[in-house]
DNA sequence: GTCTATATTGAGATAGAC
DNA sequence: GTCTATCTCAATATAGAC
């Protein structure tokens, strides 16, 4: 009632927004144990009670933020197999969206990725595992067509994902760790044609280890 | 002086040993920052001064905790890089070594991947950076010497480390979330077959996209 | 060296006015 | 809906006895 009744577009953000915007840095910044609800509301310019009303407490801003970029993921890896292409192209299109809702969602992926391989911090269970699951198993299924089509050599469809999804993770961890470093979407299309091709010597007169197969 | 005078062989390990277990226990399944002092001396069986005399404070045992594993593996990488071989074979030993140490010190692992790749979650400072550089830097120096000696086509080393340095994530990420599937070293030296051969169609009927340079 | 007891600070959360 | 003021509890850290 003070600020906006809600109606038309809000251009700085109501207090709701605010309070999202505001918990998202602060818990990608510091983590979400350490991060206090106090701080959470001086950033967003609003008071504690504020925070308790649009969420029930730390716990629930935590899962409003996570939750709804989870679903889009899923939602996004749901068009991209419906989509057409060669396995080739199916598979380095997964791999470049789920990127690309990665860097999209920069703070709130850092949150993840450290909840996810660490310890939980004392925020909520949110089933990570499946998401990712969701996304290997796009890999697998694309891998899986193209080893059946010829278009890959034979082998283990599995393995295979691993390695394509290491690629992506290793450009992820790079835009967290090394943000100026980062080697970006052209990276892991690179990577992704070194595991297509191999590096193994090609007959410049290299010592032939490679061939095996 | 009341348990042991600091001689022979410590059976389940003197006051300070057993506060290092307990904080990496704790600071690994709950995270630094959620983790008190309190559950760090109760598990450990000591009080809380105990603590604080081995310890300045929290922060000094997480220090004291995490960069003896951290000194170890620079020391094996040195060690590694002096022994013989070719670049393949070199490049897969640096990448199995990095597992074996990861895996050795996994609930110190958890507490770094979640600090490296996420929020500092209050921790004091520490240059894991640093070491994952040196690394890297040992996986380019293998990559350079097998394009110079044609074991490996020619191509950018960088991007050839990231693709191993990915294989090796992955193994270490699935340790850290899905320890009963982990595919381990011989999944690592697998998907190295596959960046090494390439999984692209050979000659088996496939549309040939894969062939590129 | 290790304890009991306590100081001190700041956390998450709420009551109740407006 | 948003505030001021406050509750309650647990955190890190320390003083001082033994």
């Amino acid at each position: 009632m003070a600020k906006r009744p809600g109606k038309g577009p809000v251009g700085e953000g109501d207090v709701r927004e605010r309070l999202l915007a505001s918990a998202a840095a602060l818990f990608s910044t510091k983590g979400y144990a350490a991060t206090t609800v106090r701080e959470i509301v001086e950033r967003a310019g609003v008071t504690k009670p504020a925070m308790y009303y649009y969420f029930r407490s730390k716990e629930g801003i935590y899962l409003d933020l996570m939750q709804e970029p989870l679903q889009g993921f899923i939602e996004h890896l749901r068009s991209a197999m419906e989509e057409k292409g060669t396995a080739r192209e199916r598979l380095v299109r997964v791999c470049l969206l789920a990127y690309d809702d990665f860097v999209r969602n920069l703070s709130l992926a850092r949150v993840m990725f450290s909840i996810y391989y660490g310890p939980p911090q004392g925020a909520p269970f949110i089933d990570f595992d499946a998401v990712q699951l969701r996304f290997q198993e796009c890999l697998v299924q694309a891998l899986k067509e193209g080893i059946r089509c010829g278009e890959f050599r034979k082998g283990n469809p599995t393995d295979m994902m691993w390695t394509a999804a290491g690629a992506v993770n290793v450009a992820m961890e790079l835009e967290l760790c090394r943000p100026g470093q980062s080697i970006g979407r052209e990276g892991i299309v690179r990577m992704l044609n070194i595991i297509f091709d191999g590096i193994a010597g090609d007959g410049r007169g290299g010592t032939g280890k490679g061939k095996r197969r």
